[in-house]
DNA sequence: ACGATAATTTGTAATCATTACAAATACATA
DNA sequence: TATGTATTTGTAATGATTACAAATTATCGT
């Protein structure tokens, strides 16, 4: 997401209102980069802001992505998670315990095709589903497996 | 996800069953690329095995994400979609309609880096997020747009 | 600075998807 | 075919998220 002061400055443009509860939110938000949910972020909001309310952390939340400034995500633990970051990276995630791990993007962005020109792309995002080392140890394994993270080649010193 | 066949294989080398639920579940699942919800596969379901309960469905398309068969994911609308084609492709998403469009995908996989090392991957699955034609005419526009969908270029005939 | 206007917040109650659980059932193997 | 065990079922519970209407408050024009 962009920074307080834009996002200020667009909220007022459109005749909307700057209220402290957007604001704590918005800064709450904006440094966290632990693929938080709305209760994780209650649960740190309701001191500061004891008056606030739950409806109001999940309208601002909503909000936020429909301006396209947050992603909301599912890692399939049941809870909704949000992410601020909007630059290129991606997700690895544990189907089994749903640790998610930020990985920087080397991938290019895709042309689309005919069936959704018109399309107005605000985000892109990228997710890697599997198991990690500990979960692999675990009963079950998985039916398919299409690859495994390879460590990238540092390269040598010469 | 797999064959029928493959699958009940599978499952029954691990001690499995392989029950007329369970075979049911997976054929309507497997010829489905309509993102279906639970609810919405239950609605099918109901009249060809009226007994079939709703605890049974979502468990077995809980084991078939477990097992990286289907991949899991929300589209912001507050259902959870399934999805069986794990071949690669990508979706597109409005993020206030919630309609999904796939598209063929054409970027490579990343190789990740060091600290998911050991990491296994089942699946793969790429997000775009904007808004589709008819959303962008609503009133709310989003904050930042990062591209539209060109249409890729057809070569000219010669 | 003040008041009018409309956007936003709040708290409670409701909704709705999903899961827990224990008894009943049925698949797979010998 | 009988046995053991995985699975299914139905109901009740859980828990995240939303609806709603009254109260509040930011913004803008004067």
């Amino acid at each position: 997401m962009r920074s307080i002061d834009v996002l200020t400055q667009i909220v007022r443009a459109r005749g909307g209102k700057v209220t402290s509860q957007r604001l704590l939110i918005w800064q709450m938000l904006a440094q966290d980069h632990s693929h938080p949910t709305a209760d994780d972020l209650y649960v740190r909001l309701k001191p500061i802001l004891p008056g606030l309310s739950l409806t109001t952390l999940y309208s601002t939340l909503n909000e936020l992505v429909e301006w396209g400034e947050v992603r909301r995500f599912d890692t399939g633990d049941g809870h909704t998670h949000f992410d601020p970051d909007l630059t290129p990276h991606a997700e690895v995630i544990c189907m089994r315990c749903h640790r998610v791990m930020d990985v920087p993007e080397v991938t290019q962005p895709m042309v689309l095709p005919d069936h959704v020109a018109g399309f107005q792309i605000v985000t892109r995002s990228e997710q890697y589903y599997g198991f990690c080392p500990i979960c692999q140890a675990s009963a079950l394994s998985p039916i398919s497996v299409i690859g495994e993270a390879r460590a990238i080649q540092t390269p040598e010193r010469s």
